[in-house]
Order: structure tokens, then sequence, then C-alpha cells
DNA sequence: GTTCCGATGTACT
DNA sequence: GTACATCGGAACG
């Protein structure tokens, strides 16, 4: 059976995520923001059912699903489960820890706040390609080590998406410099 | 600070 | 052909 924490639901997990430190072949940082989706939820990739892209958020939980953006970038999510296959949290900002000088090395000489704040460039800065969608996060060459303790949280409406855009499932860390953009609401914890 | 735009793979009408 | 879970640069105020 897969790690508990991936078998629930999108939104729980989205929110356990912020906080936690993953890493690819050494390559990482500290979580600071996701977003959740799910089956239901019009706006994910999973809503119209299994395809070959969206495979992964429909097999065992743990595992990465990367999928091309806009014809150029990366997005990496973590599949879930609780139950419902095709729910995934796309992981949106890293504040950067390690292997900074490898992230300049794929991203250019920017400034650390500017290296991981979005989809698109964490995926840059770690390394992650379509190559790696569906690979257990629990191995080689990612590495994902969950928060002690629980961090402050702050809540808003998800980015970039036009079909269910007043779902609620964006999640920060309360004061990061690091997110892609700011939040307005700061959310129960 | 803001808005506009080009890049261009993949899914879908 | 159109839309898209994006980014960076140009133009403008």
């Amino acid at each position: 059976m897969a790690h508990a924490l991936f078998d629930q639901s999108a939104e729980t997990v989205a929110r356990a995520l912020i906080g936690a430190e993953l890493e690819v072949d050494g390559v990482g940082g500290v979580i600071v923001e996701t977003e959740a989706y799910d089956v239901l939820d019009p706006a994910s990739h999973s809503f119209g059912g299994p395809t070959a892209r969206n495979a992964p958020m429909f097999g065992p939980p743990g595992r990465a699903y990367v999928y091309r953006i806009y014809g150029l970038h990366w997005c990496f999510n973590v599949v879930c489960d609780a139950g419902q296959t095709g729910s995934a949290v796309l992981v949106r900002a890293i504040e950067p820890r390690t292997g900074l000088e490898r992230m300049r090395e794929r991203r250019g000489p920017l400034p650390d706040a500017a290296l991981c704040s979005g989809p698109g460039k964490l995926c840059q800065a770690l390394g992650i390609e379509g190559s790696l969608s569906g690979a257990p996060l629990d191995a080689a060459p990612f590495a994902l080590r969950l928060h002690v303790q629980p961090p402050e949280l702050v809540q808003g409406v998800r980015i970039g998406i036009t079909k269910g855009a007043a779902t609620p499932w964006r999640f920060g860390l309360a004061g990061s410099r690091f997110l892609s953009r700011p939040f307005a609401i700061r959310a129960p914890t």
C-alpha cells in the first residue's frame, strides 16, 4: 500500500504538502504553494476520464504526474486518491534550499526568489520533465520529506483557470516570499 | 506598477 | 482551428 498521506483527498494533500521538502537528484527545497484538482472538478485534467496524458492521475497515489503546458513548460503534480482516482496536487512554488547552483545553470543567474516561483519555473530548476510522469515519489531521483510542525497556511482561488475558478483550492505558506503570486486570504489551520 | 504578446506541444471541437 | 493548471520580455504609465 502506498504512503497513507497520499491516499487522501487532493485538498488534504495540498494542505499537507506545504512545508514539505522536495528534491530531485538532490536539487530542491521547501514547498510553499500548491493547488488541488480532482475528478469532479471541471478544471482538472482528469475531469473527462483517463487519457494517455493523464493516466498517472488514475494510477496509484504517491506518484508524479508531469505534463507539458502551453507547448514549452512542464508542470509537476503529486497523485492522490482517497478512494477517488483522478485527484492530484499541482506544486506551484518552492523555496530553494539545495542545489542552487544547478538551478541557476538551468534557469539563468536569477535571484533566489525567482528560481522556483511558479509551476513551470520549478520544473525547469529541478530538472523535472515528462519522462518522470508516473514515477514514484519515494524513490530516486525524487526525495520528499514531510514537515513535522504544520505551518500556517494561506488560501485562495487557483491561478490560470477559467472552469472551477471560484473553488478556493490554492494553498500557500503564510508570509513566504517565494510564492508565484501573493495571496489575499488567510486559511484556518 | 500595468497590459500585451509570442513561444508552440497536446488535447479536443 | 481553439484552448490551455505558463513565462519572460517589451511597451507603457
